[in-house]
DNA sequence: TATTGTTATACTCTATAACTATA
DNA sequence: TATAGTTATAGAGTATAACAATA
């Protein structure tokens, strides 16, 4: 109701700004996660590229960039490097040549299983404190969000 | 049960991953958000700034850059910026000389009141699609995360 | 001594466009 | 003509440390 009045109305407080409300909760949960890669010299686009990588196996560079929720130049410099490092291997799609298909190694797959334990472990423990069904509320209510707008 | 296991355990699937899943929604949510800011040629964490200030009153820049997500040396570089641009004032404490206190001025009140509308629009019209009851949930979820970090 | 904010620096990501090669 | 990826480039943010002024 009153939606018409809506030019007038000021905006939401920025606790219930749903930009705003995303990026302070990331921030928080980031934190500890950041500390962690810190540790081991790995940035926090290239663990979502391994983690990607992890999950969908052999892929074109597009798929990742939308999942890690990077741009295709940025991911080609990530990937270039990544592979230089031995993370991960390129390689030309054999049914479609302008494809770049890339998998992750041995080598890749070792940083995660290295990070899985306090990964893990840091989870839970956020999850205890939050409560696990409100976790859980909270992950299908941001799957439900990411699904609509696209 | 079976925390103690979780060494071995592999880790959730990227969408039940709490920082990846809190970055999708946000990419998926500021799509039209980035779109309407790119018109005015004001930057993401300048709306943030000023979103943060009207809503503060005067306050000194550890305020501002703890509530915009920033950190202290990127804040001082967009401050400088957008007091050149007069959309803000600075001036010390006269309590502590050491603080500065940074205020929102009319012109910077303007660009708030120029994209409110459409601000407004953007989030009932996501609300809507979304639900208002599971959008109030995922806010609620969202402060509650923030609280609870730090 | 600790805190607030600034400056400096190296690195990285963003955003856009232009380009190559394939389709 | 359209698509996948690369390259180039300008701008901006990140992260860290060192510093000045003040408390």
């Amino acid at each position: 109701m009153a939606d018409d009045m809506q030019d007038q109305r000021p905006l939401r407080s920025t606790d219930r700004s749903l930009p705003i409300a995303l990026l302070r909760a990331r921030e928080a949960v980031m934190e500890p996660v950041r500390e962690m890669l810190s540790r081991s010299k790995i940035s926090e686009q290239k663990w979502r590229v391994l983690r990607v990588m992890e999950e969908a196996g052999p892929v074109e560079q597009s798929v990742i960039a939308e999942r890690a929720c990077l741009l295709l130049p940025s991911l080609t410099r990530i990937v270039t490097a990544m592979e230089a490092d031995g993370l991960l291997e390129r390689a030309v799609s054999k049914e479609d040549r302008r494809k770049t298909i890339v998998t992750i190694t041995e080598k890749g797959r070792g940083i995660i299983r290295e990070h899985a334990p306090e990964s893990i472990a840091m989870f839970t423990r956020l999850a205890d404190e939050f409560g696990r069904e409100d976790m859980d509320r909270l992950l299908d209510l941001l799957e439900k969000l990411q699904r609509m707008e696209r």
